[in-house]
DNA sequence: CTCATCTGTTAGTGAGAGCTTACGGTAAGT
DNA sequence: ACTTACCGTAAGCTCTCACTAACAGATGAG
């Protein structure tokens, strides 16, 4: 439940952000992605660790390079969490209309007669 | 397309992850939510206006105190944002399957490799 | 009007995040 | 073996963020 904290710490941040997009289009090593972006390499190669440790992306070794690729797995986890949020959400929102509905129609309760 | 960084933002920090979840049962005041918090109620107005700003939820003055309610309008923002970014990572997944499939095995046309 | 309750806001502080520079390690090419 | 290219990690610095304490405004009850 808790790890979810983690993928949205993840891509709260800008840069990770505009790193995890760019690998929406495939695969593509660490200098590829840091060309192009306004931060140093380094910073790209920590910016990754920290979506690996989230489960939002996997690494792969291929020959001196290093292939990063969106984890589909763990977006998913994060899609399924919203959507349960969502319908909660969704549910409260209906149940509290109809609250206010029945509290707008004068019944015979006095605990708050509209001004 | 910026302003999902607001809500990503928002929800990074756990404590207000929480407020946020107990939003989801319903509408509530400050005092209420701030009630079985490990911080303060100043902190838990901050917050409140972090999740206002960040378009999550909604405050309603209700005579001298303040209530909350989820936005499912931000919600839903970000529930889109993240449904098409989901699709576009499973394009590229699949498509990267694919290619390594024909990388593999360049010479057949069959895509069995019984490996 | 006076007092109590509820809330938003500000100032100040401490912890954490993000960035760069520098270094060490591994893989391919000459 | 030497060189080049690519990458991860450590150290250091800056700056933002979350928190508490104190103050100011608004509403209801008496």
């Amino acid at each position: 439940m808790a790890y979810n904290n983690a993928a949205f710490a993840a891509l709260a941040d800008p840069t990770r952000r505009a790193v995890f997009e760019r690998l929406a289009d495939g695969p593509r090593a660490v200098g590829d992605l840091a060309e192009g972006l306004p931060v140093s390499r380094p910073a790209v190669s920590q910016h990754l660790k920290v979506l690996k440790d989230a489960g939002l992306v996997t690494d792969r070794a291929e020959g001196a390079r290093r292939v990063y690729q969106i984890d589909p797995a763990g977006l998913g986890a994060m899609r399924a969490w919203l959507d349960r949020f969502w319908t909660a959400a969704l549910d409260a929102f209906a149940a509290e209309i109809d609250r206010q509905n029945n509290e707008l129609q004068p019944k015979p309760e006095r605990e708050d007669p509209p001004k």
